[in-house]
DNA sequence: TCAAAAGTGTTTTACCTACACCCATGA
DNA sequence: TCATGGGTGTAGGTAAAACACTTTTGA
C-alpha cells in the first residue's frame, strides 16, 4: 500500500495484474519474498521496483493468513504501507512483470480491487487514520518546504473531515516541531503563505517515543 | 504472547522448549501454522493447547521475518498477544510436546528468551501500553466481577507507572462503560469494595470502533 | 481499637471548540 | 480593483492534574 499526496487528495497506487490470478485486474503492490531477504527488505525492493524509490518511510501493518483468501493455494500476505511526496509529475515505469502498469488513483471511489485487497486496503486507511494523530507520518507526505494549509488539505484527506483553520495553526505551531523559514510560496495569484519544514530534532528530542497530537 | 494478571502483577505465559534449537531455554509460547488453518485459527489452537481455554481475546500484532531468526534457517513468526483470566490457580498442562512445561512469569525481570523472543515480547508490551489506553483490553485481564482498586492496580502494572486514585475512579465511571453491582468484595478484612462490571453494551453503543480513555 | 483499604471534592491549569474579519498578492 | 487564499484572537466549556482526610470493616 503506497500512499501519496497530490492536490489534495489522498490516493494510493495500484497496479493492474499481468499475472493469473486476476489477471487484467486492479490490485495493490506486492509480490513474493526472495529466499535470503527480510520481510521488510522485500518490501522496500517491492517499492523500488515500482517506483525507483528508496529510502521511504514504510510500517508493517498487519498480515493476511485466510485459508482461501488465493484462489490457488494457501498464500500469507504480510502488508506494509509506504509514504512517499508526490511532487510533480513522477513517472512510474513499473520494472516487474507481473503488473502492466502501475498508477495513482484517489482512496475515495476506489474501484473493486483482486484477491481481498480491499479488505487489506480498508485496515490500511483505519490505521494511518489512527496513526497520524500521534506520529509524524503526515510530513513523509508532504514536499520538504510546505505551507500550513497544505499539511492541513493533508489531516482533512486522511481523516475525510474538515478542520477548523485557526485552531489546526495554533495547534500546529504549539508542538513546537514545526520550523518557520524565511521563504515563501512562489507563483501563485494570491498572498503567498509562509513555508515551514518539520524539525526531527525537535521532535526526537521532545518525545522519545511517541507524540499526542 | 498470552497476558494474565495476578496479585497486583503483569505476567506472561513462558514455556521450557523440548526441542532444538535452543532446547531447555525459555520461550513465548507458539508453533507452526498448519496447511489448513487461517493464522488466526492456528493463534487460537496454540493457546487452546497450552491452556484449555477457548473464546479468548486475540490479537495479531507483528510479524517478524528476519532470515537470521531462527538458526536452522528461514522462519517466518506471526505474532499474537491474548489476555486470559488468572482467577486462582488455573491448572497448566500442555498438551504440546514442544514443552516441557508451562508457568506464569512477571513481566519484570524477564530472563533471557530463545531466538529473539525478547524482541518480540518488548514490542508486545510497548503495543498493549498504546492500547489499554484507547481499548477495553484491561477488562480481558480481570475476573467479570471487580473493584476500581483492582482496575487501577492493572493500568498502573502496565503503565508501570502510579495513578491518583480520585482521578482514576472518577475518569473511568465519566466514561459510563462500567456497571456498578449491588454486591461487594467478601473474605476481606477491611472495607468492602463495590463490585463492577464492564459493560459490553454501553460500549458498544458510544464507540462504533474505538474510545479515547 | 487498630490496621487496611474504600471512598470522596475542590481548585487550578491546560486544552478544545466555535466563530469572522482584514490582509497581501498577482492577474 | 477584484478574486483568492493567508493570517489572526477571544471567550466559554471541558477535561486533566494536584492534593488529604474520613469511613467502613474484620481481626
Amino acid at each position: 500500500m503506497i500512499f501519496g499526496f497530490d492536490k489534495g487528495e489522498l490516493k494510493i497506487l495500484l497496479i493492474e495484474r499481468n499475472e493469473e490470478p486476476y489477471k487484467d485486474w486492479l490490485a495493490l503492490p506486492g509480490y513474493f519474498v526472495e529466499q535470503q531477504e527480510s520481510i521488510d527488505e522485500a518490501a522496500a525492493r517491492i517499492l523500488y521496483e515500482l517506483t525507483g524509490l528508496r529510502g521511504i518511510f514504510m510500517e508493517q501493518f498487519h498480515t493476511f493468513g485466510e485459508v482461501k483468501r488465493h484462489p490457488q493455494g494457501r498464500v500469507i500476505t504480510v502488508a506494509y504501507f509506504a509514504m512517499i511526496r508526490l511532487s510533480g509529475a513522477k513517472e512510474l515505469k513499473p520494472v516487474t512483470n507481473y503488473a502492466k502498469k502501475a498508477f495513482w488513483h484517489p482512496v475515495e471511489s476506489l474501484p473493486e480491487l483482486a484477491f481481498d485487497h480491499s479488505v487489506i486496503f480498508n485496515k490500511a486507511l483505519q490505521k494511518i487514520k489512527r496513526k497520524i494523530a500521534y506520529q509524524p507520518i503526515a510530513f513523509e507526505l508532504l514536499p520538504e518546504k510546505f505551507t500550513l494549509t497544505q499539511l492541513q488539505t493533508l489531516y482533512e484527506a486522511v481523516l475525510n473531515k474538515k478542520l477548523d483553520k485557526r485552531n489546526f495553526r495554533k495547534k500546529m505551531l504549539n508542538y513546537g516541531i514545526l520550523k518557520e523559514l524565511d521563504e515563501k510560496q512562489k507563483g501563485v495569484s494570491y498572498r503567498a503563505a509562509k513555508l515551514y519544514k518539520f524539525d526531527k530534532r525537535k521532535y526526537a528530542k521532545l518525545f522519545k517515543n511517541e507524540l499526542s497530537f
